[in-house]
DNA sequence: ATTGTAATTGCAAATCTTTGCATATTATAC
DNA sequence: GTATAATATGCAAAGATTTGCAATTACAAT
C-alpha cells in the first residue's frame, strides 16, 4: 500500500477534529495544507479510505454522511432526532449484540460504527 | 397533514418494487406519471417523507442511499461488502437488542431499518 | 363561498459530487 | 538503475442534489 500526501494530509484533519467531518468539510480543510488539491482527488481517497477500513462513513441524520478516523477503540452513537443530542456507547454491549449476529449468520461482521436513531428524554416530554 | 399527489405517486413506485431504490431511480419512475415534476420537488418530498416515519433511507454500501417504504414489519440487513450479497433479518432479535438499547438510555428508538455490513462466508473462503 | 394561513411546487441558479481521460507519481521486477 | 505495471492526481465536464424565491395549491375557520 503506498502512502500518499494526501492520505496523510486527511488523517491529520480528522485526527485534530473531535466531531465528525463531511467530506466537503474535509476537503476545505485539506485545502488550507494543499492549496492546489483538487477535490475529486479528496473524495476518491476518502472513498478509498473508507474502502481499506482505515475511515469510517456514516449516516448521522446531518445534511451529508459524516468521515471519522478508525480507531483500535470502537465506539457507537444514539442520535435524538429532534435535538440533534448525540449519545456515545463503549463498544460493550453493541459488540455482544454484533457478535451473536456473527455467531448465527457467519458473516464476519465489519461494521465499526454504528448508529441508532431515537427521541430521547427531553424531547419526548415536550410532546 | 395533506396529501399531495406527488407524496402519492411516491408511495406506488416504492410499493411496486421489491428491491430499495436511490432518489435518482424514484425520481425518473415518477417522472413516467408526472412528466411535469421537477427533480427538487421529489427530493424534498422524499425528505419531507423520511421526517414523518412513512420511508427509512439507509446507507446499502451502494453509491447512494436508497429509500423503502415503512411497513408494520419492519427488517433489517446484513451486506457483504465483498460480493454485495443481502440477508434480511426479521425483526425478532434485532428489536430486542434495540429495546434494551432503549431501556438502558430511556431515548425511544426510532431506527426501523437497520443495516449492518460485514464479509459472507464464501467471500472469506476466498481469501 | 371567502378569506387567511401554511404547505407544496416549479423554476433557475448554486453547490456538491462523480466521471473520463491524460499526466505524473510510486512501486515492482528485472 | 531501467523498464514496466499499477496507482494517484489534476483538469474539465457531466451529473446529482440542494437552495432561494415566487407562484400555486390545499386546508381551516369563519
Amino acid at each position: 500500500m503506498r502512502s500518499s500526501s494526501i492520505t496523510n494530509t486527511i488523517f491529520k484533519v480528522l485526527e485534530g477534529q473531535e466531531d465528525h467531518l463531511t467530506a466537503k468539510e474535509i476537503y476545505e480543510k485539506v485545502k488550507v495544507t494543499l492549496s492546489a488539491v483538487d477535490p475529486s482527488t479528496v473524495y476518491r481517497s476518502l472513498e478509498r479510505m473508507v474502502h481499506q477500513g482505515q475511515v469510517s462513513v456514516s449516516d448521522m441524520g446531518g445534511p451529508a454522511v459524516v468521515y471519522e478516523r478508525v480507531t483500535r477503540d470502537p465506539h457507537h452513537h444514539l442520535v435524538c432526532e429532534k435535538c440533534g443530542k448525540k449519545l456515545t456507547f463503549k463498544d460493550g454491549q453493541i459488540s455482544d449484540f454484533l457478535g451473536q449476529v456473527q455467531k448465527e449468520t457467519g458473516f464476519q461482521i465489519t461494521t465499526n460504527h454504528l448508529v441508532l436513531f431515537g427521541v430521547c428524554p427531553d424531547c419526548q416530554k415536550k410532546n
